[in-house]
DNA sequence: TGCTATTCTTTCGATATTGAACATTTTTAA
DNA sequence: TTAAAAATGTTCAATATCGAAAGAATAGCA
């Protein structure tokens, strides 16, 4: 709805900016749920097991703030990965507060079996702009975050 | 977590962006949140409120494409909205599949009560771009869209 | 050392979200 | 004109999401 809004100018602007950001990315997360790339993951247990994948075992309060999610939230996705087998919850020995969560053999080799393609639909998807398109957006995109860690 | 990831640099490329696409979105929807900018709406109420003062009536589905939602969850957001009196649905004499939603009086003051605030967060949030920026961005978003009607 | 504040996780209640099945109504086409 | 197909909403079950409260454990400080 391209901000059917009359007012000051820099307004009407910035609110049409903030629905195309919006759309943008509902689409093409849109497109990757409809390209079946999540096999049969909820976004959010990809998204976990993706991000254990490739940054290895970690606690799951360093897991929400990577995944933009509520411990609360987490504390669920969680429950939900490990009912299917791909997560452990472990015990820190040493920080009895923490739970260190890591992918069993299963959740390993299902995010290795499911990454490269979906992988190649985020490209797809990404690739209606070309390279310098790309990193244009990125920086933009990344001057809107707050700046959270990587 | 800017892609830990080791492959094809376009796919790299990619997934870079596409994680920062969606933080970005993520960030300025959460700052709009801790503005208190919703009142005492959902993200999820606020946008079919805000669609309704801003395009008048409508039927549901028409609405739910607009807000770029499935129909089960439409009639759930409305069902809550009828709760607190803000909106009416009226059975369509014509074509008595369709339901149109109607702001309420109430709904009606609350929404423009709550939307210069609205747009003036917005306006803060995406104002550490500058206007040029902005029309950028915009462009970028809009081709990455599927072009969902205005 | 012992109390207090902080950190990490879980739980709870309310709302959101999707996909699928279903009912109703309209439209299409045979 | 009538039967099949499509459009519109609702309901259901499962999962997600937030905020707030509660529990457990650690850290900091008097």
């Amino acid at each position: 709805m391209p901000t059917h809004f009359q007012g000051d100018p820099a307004q009407v602007l910035a609110l049409d900016t903030f629905i195309k950001l919006t759309r943008a990315a509902s689409s093409v997360q849109q497109t990757l749920s409809q390209g079946c790339t999540y096999g049969d993951l909820t976004v959010s247990q990809f998204g976990a097991l993706e991000t254990l994948y490739h940054l290895g075992p970690m606690c799951q309060n360093e897991l929400g703030e990577k995944l933009l999610t509520s411990p609360g939230n987490l504390s669920l996705v969680i429950n939900n990965l490990e009912k299917q087998g791909l997560v452990r919850r472990e015990r820190d020995s040493i920080d009895r507060r923490k739970v260190t969560v890591v992918l069993t053999e299963t959740g390993h080799a299902l995010i290795a079996d499911l990454f490269p393609a979906h992988a190649a639909a985020i490209a797809a998807a990404v690739g209606v702009l070309d390279g310098a398109e790309q990193q244009l957006l990125g920086q933009l995109c990344k001057r809107l975050g707050k700046g959270q860690p990587s």
